[in-house]
RNA sequence: GGAGAGGUGGCCGAGUGGUCGAAGGCGCUCGCCUGGAAAGUGAGUAACAUCCUAAAAGGUGUUCGUGGGUUCGAAUCCCACCCUCUCCGCCA
């Protein structure tokens, strides 16, 4: 959410910075909303001071003895008028609310100006694609023999699932056991176990409700529960309504988790095999800074998640990601790409973002700031170190040799039992 | 799932319809005392919204788990829900 204060005393401001993302204000439409809001808050105030007023001269009367029946009668229009006014004052609240929440993020000005994800401007690479000296499989292909099986995935849940087994499964556990270690031993991060089904409100305060319901699967039940789309929502849910001490940070949480999407506008996208599931797994990253650390933050954030797929040797790109590709919550973001050799693209596995105090303010998540002695926002950023299942995907397809079996990482070595290489289940 | 107890400020804890944003204590901040510290002692110490303001100061409102209700007036009475604890049942 952005600061009220801020749309009030400059609503075209934020609507120019908006239109950097293509997405149109309706300034006219809220600044009307918030003329209504002040002319009836300001009543509605009004009344009820008043009548504390009258409350407090009654009691004063009635300890006294004396008749306080005029009073009474006082009151009584009041208490009637404060209801009228009231309930205007509730709904024009809700209007107002609802407008905010569906304003996206204000965008850093490192931004890169684009409407969509050709305007992203790669800022690094780093290793160098393999050169094959066979034309390469992809990963369905490859898992086929050495248990990735969507068939049985199909029988079981339909598509967009993936059923491991053996060493593929392994495979898949060392990846995030490797991620896990690498981040809390080397990082500084402190690992976190975090609920799988969350209420709406957890995903209020990260951005995902109201507006992107239809990504998210709904559990039935009472209270009903969503699945996790990324566990950035559970671990940075960690801060909600707490007011943290400077000392304290920052905060850096590492957390595996299962990912649940329902993936509603990509019918027909990447069909075919792990990359695109209802179900993968991902080890995130949380950060919870002080504002001004923030972009400093996102840097060692991005760096982290870097290193995973350096020491996986896998070659890979950082792009910045342009106005109109950065998502809703974020302020900047870059995303980490992977080289598939069978797309001969690179694939996205991570995203790092900076999202400011977008999160922090629709979670009240707040520290006391030394200089003032106040509470005030903190900063959260998130990335992924990185998504397990398209690491899976990356390793098999860049680790593929002539006859069909895959070559282990040496980092992953030690998780797989001392195994170099894997030829069959 | 059944029975019971409870949820009050940074923390502990008093408060059963009016003068209660809330006693007392702890903690914290500033001062006094001290060579310095401890002890002692004095003062201060919630958040949020909103109005006015360049800002500060200030005004008003809201907040005693959450939401509704009763009342001129609710931390206090009524209803629903959530959470915590104890016991029982079931279970990994």
């Amino acid at each position: 959410m952005l600061d009220p204060k801020l749309l009030r005393s400059d609503l075209t401001g934020v609507a120019t910075a908006l239109e950097r993302r293509g997405f149109v204000l309706d300034v006219a439409a809220f600044a009307a909303w918030e003329e209504q809001r002040k002319a009836v808050q300001i009543e509605s105030d009004r009344l009820r001071a008043e009548r504390n007023a009258n409350a407090k001269a009654v009691g004063h009367s009635k300890a006294k003895g004396q008749d306080a029946g005029a009073l009474l009668v006082v009151g009584e229009s009041l208490a009637e008028q404060l209801q009228g006014v009231e309930k205007r004052l509730e709904a024009i609240q809700a209007e107002v609310s609802n407008l905010q929440l569906g304003l996206p993020n204000v965008l850093h000005s490192s931004v890169p100006e684009g409407r969509d994800e050709a305007a992203n401007v790669e800022v690094r690479r780093c290793g160098v694609p393999r050169q094959f000296e066979f034309l390469p499989k992809d990963h369905v292909a490859l898992g086929e023999r050495l248990g990735m099986d969507f068939e049985a995935a199909g029988r079981i849940s339909g598509a967009r699932f993936a059923v491991l087994t053996g060493n593929m499964a392994r495979l898949h556990r060392a990846l995030a056991q490797f991620m896990l270690n690498l981040h809390v031993a080397d990082h500084g991060y402190r690992e976190a176990y975090v609920p799988y089904l969350v209420h709406g409100t957890a995903l209020q305060g990260t951005g995902q409700l109201p507006k992107f319901e239809s990504d998210l699967f709904a559990v039935r039940g009472d209270p009903g529960f969503y699945l996790i789309p990324t566990a950035e929502v559970p671990l940075t849910n960690l801060v909600r309504d707490q007011i943290l001490a400077p000392e304290g940070l920052p905060l850096k949480f590492v957390a595996h988790s299962p990912c649940f999407r329902s993936e509603a506008g990509a019918a027909g996208k990447d069909t075919r095999g792990m990359i695109r599931q209802h179900q993968f797994d991902k080890v995130e990253l949380v950060h919870i800074v002080r504002p001004e650390d923030s972009y400093l933050a996102l840097e060692e954030l991005t760096g982290h998640a870097e290193k995973v797929l350096r020491d996986l040797e896998l070659p890979y790109r950082v792009l910045a990601l342009c106005a109109g590709d950065t998502g809703f919550s974020a302020a900047k973001t870059y995303d980490l790409e992977v080289w598939l050799p069978s797309q001969q693209r690179y694939r996205e596995i991570s995203s790092c973002s900076n999202c400011e105090s977008f999160q922090a303010r629709r979670l009240q998540a707040r520290w006391r700031n030394p200089a003032t002695g106040k509470p005030e926002l903190v900063h959260t950023l998130n990335g992924s170190g990185v998504a397990v299942g398209r690491a899976l995907v990356a390793v098999l397809e860049n680790y593929q040799q002539e006859d069909g079996s895959v070559a282990i990482p040496s980092v992953l070595s030690p998780y797989m039992g001392g195994l170099t290489r894997m030829a069959s289940t």
